[in-house]
DNA sequence: ACTCAGGCTACGA
DNA sequence: TCGTAGCCTGAG
């Protein structure tokens, strides 16, 4: 099936290449195709229309939700460009929106992204879905935290994840048990969500930080990485505004964005 | 033979 | 509490 959803100041290819996602691949057509839960989506912009095609029949609300399609960041950004210096980045990357992937998929996608490059951690979950996943008929989904909780560090070895086997087969436990509901997690104050989700062995505080923003819906959650730890010296020396916190995740894929094509002298 | 990749753990001072 | 060596793997 297909369904046309209107956008406007949207960016498919940016929201879906920002590194938020791993599951979604840009064809020579300029199109993506990917997997949304059980259901395997070829999506096409063509200025505010955004073309979705599925296998089968998705709810458009559920569609809407995870791409970020029907969320307007106009009173977010302009809260964020009293800052100037923001004020250049909002003008550059506003077409970018955090997306809502579920939260054991985000979990254990940046468990396996550390110290990690993205064509590499895109090849490690394609065989984790591969070897563990469902199969649905021409793609595989994400495999359960159960499935994975049963099972022992030497099993992943197809997945060639290195020494982040038995992190994920830990954070799948501790999801398995009930010990990281979703809902609980994200309704905790931001420090009390990062310890809780850093007592998982493996998770840090940038992998706590990036479960938080991209599967939790947490907007206030600040991943710093090696690129940002720069570019924060380069461009924000001071720190962002205090009236930026709330919403310091937008802010920083904005900053990672702009310093990924500006560079950082 | 190296380095580096959107880190983390364990250990030492 | 703070700093950092070492780590699986694979591309350049």
């Amino acid at each position: 099936m297909q369904t046309r959803f209107i956008t406007s100041d949207y960016s498919l290819k940016d929201t879906l290449t920002c590194g938020q996602c791993f599951r979604f691949t840009e064809q020579d057509d300029g199109s993506f195709l990917g997997v949304m839960g059980d259901h395997l989506l070829s999506l096409t912009q063509n200025g505010d229309c955004i073309l979705v095609c599925s296998d089968s029949d998705i709810p458009e609300t559920e569609t809407a939700r995870f791409f970020g399609f029907s969320e307007d960041y106009s009173a977010i950004n302009g809260i964020l460009c009293r800052d100037p210096v923001m004020a250049e980045m909002v003008r550059e990357c506003s077409g970018i929106r955090i997306m809502a992937q579920p939260f054991w998929e985000t979990l254990a996608s940046f468990v396996i992204s550390q110290n990690n490059n993205i064509p590499r951690i895109a090849g490690i979950i394609n065989r984790l879905c591969e070897c563990f996943g469902e199969d649905r008929g021409g793609f595989y989904a994400f495999p359960s935290a159960e499935k994975l909780a049963a099972l022992e560090p030497d099993a992943l070895a197809p997945l060639r994840c290195g020494y982040r086997a038995p992190y994920l087969i830990d954070a799948a436990k501790r999801v398995a048990g009930g010990h990281l509901e979703e809902d609980y997690v994200r309704n905790l104050p931001l420090e009390e969500a990062r310890k809780l989700l850093m007592t998982v062995n493996g998770v840090g505080p940038k992998v706590a930080d990036c479960t938080l923003l991209f599967g939790a819906g947490r907007l206030d959650a600040f991943p710093k990485d090696v690129w940002i730890k720069k570019a924060m010296a380069r461009y924000f020396p001071s720190g962002l505004r205090e009236d930026a916190l709330p919403y310091a995740g937008i802010a920083q894929q904005y900053i990672f964005h702009y310093a990924r094509s500006h560079g950082l002298e």
